[in-house]
DNA sequence: ACAGCCATGTAACTTGTTACATGATTTT
DNA sequence: AAAATCATGTAACAAGTTACATGGCTGT
């Protein structure tokens, strides 16, 4: 729940028509997410559904020009204003693959570890080498090392997770904290196959 | 693309059915990804369609087993075997949130990011606050720690990276980075508005 | 003429997510 | 008897993503 948004603050600068808003998006944020076009003209379709945005009319050239809406403008001011909600509860994919390969039975969890800590070492040196200016010249550059910037901390902080949880994994033999499925889980039947 | 694999992980433990497979991810994930079990037999309608498990007869208990199938197994393991891509792109809503709010005439960025900076913080002190023991004894505590200790990593990083938009941002005028919608970007036609 | 960009759309699909219906069993 | 838990599902929706069709305009 990202590009919606992101459109929707656009379109509080003043109307814009679909493609137009795909430069906008792709300038502003330093072309970091690539957009595929017709993404535009579904998201757009949905904001007018939802009330946010209206469409005018094609004007002479056939451009569609989408507008914001007051509902629209409450929403955007609200996105830029709020924090985002990270909430109390985990949406990332290599922690919880992590966990289950901690504690699944046959998975050689520190290898788990290593082969990422690998993948994101490489990854981090690759968002270094590529060359971010101290001092942004354009508003486009700026918004890419921003963003850059972003991926750079969150591969740090990938590794150093990484390493805590190798420590966390070594501290204890490893069978140790391997589950076998279902203890004494189903407590009206037990699995024929057990 | 996260649970999907997971539940095939599990499953490549033995056989389960759907109640199980709920309570062996919530087991081994400490609990911290709140997974709806309605969510559980979705996914697993879905992964027999792509012939990754195979659905059994009811038992005497009316439990309804699946059982992973060898691609199903092949795609468990490259997912445990092969670290996760991030791409080199970005798809986190904060950083095209900020590097949008940077760019967009009329917003205050530097207030965008004492708000973040603000709710990361408290975030990051109820997380550390949270307990999170050095020794983790059950395989539980083992997938909640790491699976915290990967949220605090990565609110750390989120707060340093604020502190270095911030910096970014301060040592050039506000104004000099934002940028007015449409430059010159029509290149057949203007739009009557401007 | 042809390649390539500008521009608008449509249809389909993926994963995640929720709300709800239904009934059996177990606990209080 | 009532409440809680176990258990299986269905239907719908959200947001992102892609592939494709279609046509106009522009530069070579």
């Amino acid at each position: 729940m990202s590009v919606r948004q992101s459109l929707l603050a656009i379109l509080d600068q003043g109307p814009c028509y679909g493609y137009q808003l795909r430069s906008e998006f792709d300038r502003r944020t330093g072309s970091t997410w690539p957009l595929n076009v017709g993404q535009i003209y579904n998201t757009l379709d949905r904001l007018e559904r939802d009330g946010l945005v209206s469409r005018g009319a094609a004007d002479e050239h056939g451009h569609v020009y989408f507008e914001i809406t007051d509902a629209g403008r409450a929403e955007a001011r609200s996105w830029l204003s709020s924090p985002i909600d990270r909430g109390q509860t985990v949406r990332d994919e290599l922690a919880i693959k992590l966990a289950l390969a901690a504690t699944l039975p046959g998975v050689d969890a520190a290898a788990v570890i290593q082969a990422q800590r690998q993948a994101s070492v490489a990854r981090l040196q690759t968002l270094q080498g590529a060359g971010q200016p101290d001092d942004a010249g354009t508003p486009e550059e700026l918004a890419r090392a921003l963003v850059v910037d972003a991926m750079i901390c969150a591969a740090e902080a990938e590794v150093r997770w990484l390493d805590g949880a190798a420590q966390r994994l070594a501290a204890r033999p490893r069978r140790a904290y391997e589950l076998a499925l279902s203890s004494e889980r189903p407590r009206r039947g037990r699995p024929a196959a057990s």
